[in-house]
DNA sequence: CCGCACTAGTTGAATCTTCAACATATGATC
DNA sequence: GATCATATGTTGAAGATTCAACTAGTGCGG
């Protein structure tokens, strides 16, 4: 746990001194990349990204406020918002994420013996599944 | 590391419903009880605890208005402070460890094939050790 | 079509963390 | 033994997260 710590706060030290992202926000714009047509209902954002709702409602507002993501109000379900990643949210992530990669290969990947890095990930695979969904 | 995020959570959620107590604020215990004389430098306990000094000021600052821990002054070094375990603190701790356990039995331990369990250890270590000292 | 339980998402206050600035003490060097 | 670089620990403000309360909308059962 310890290690999985240091590991994290690495990844957000050098996200917020490269990109000005920390690694929520990040996370986030992950997700909403990775999502059809980049955009997503907040719930379900919210459960991809391991946050609580509250969480990720002040998130996006200052995401928003950054001008990397945009909500608006989903036509079927009223009480609905789908988040979107704007094309500037777009580029920061690309050039983020060039650097990330590169600090967790270094911190990460290339540090570990390749099977044991598949022992962590059937590992924590098994966790996050009986753990269930979030909250 | 999504894993490890959502299992840390449940961990806090655990302590705090159950003890009052958060994760960083268990861990400080249980490296102060494992010390000689149940005492250490800020400093080393800053170190020993993954955790900034600032914030093991403030840390330790809640913990001794819930009278866990003490804070005194070290006669050697006059900048130094030597923070200890008081009997209330570590009897919280026992009552706290005992659930603790049992949590990390069921949702991490448990739940995994024991070479990998051994494999994640070996792993973390390692990412610990490149890391270095904190900060 | 009314009532009711439930879901989506936001808000604000309380709590916790980070960051930079600070006060104080140490110890090496000249 | 004065000076300067460095280490220890705290502080307060700014930023992030949690928690509980809230608004609004959905949809089922009668």
């Amino acid at each position: 746990m310890d290690g999985s710590v240091r590991l994290t706060e690495i990844m957000d030290r050098d996200l917020k001194t490269k990109h000005g992202l920390s690694v929520s926000e990040y996370e986030i714009l992950v997700r909403l990349s990775e999502a059809p047509e980049r955009r997503l209902r907040m719930a379900e954002l919210a459960e991809n990204a391991s946050q609580s709702r509250s969480r990720l409602s002040h998130t996006c507002s200052r995401l928003e406020s950054k001008g990397l993501v945009k909500r608006d109000s989903c036509p079927n379900d009223k009480r609905g918002v789908f988040a979107h990643l704007t094309d500037e949210g777009f580029a920061t992530l690309e050039r983020a994420a060039r650097d990330h990669v590169e600090t967790v290969r270094e911190f990460f990947i290339d540090a570990i013996e390749p099977e044991d890095l598949e022992a962590v990930g059937r590992a924590f695979s098994i966790v996050l599944k009986r753990l269930g969904p979030t909250n």
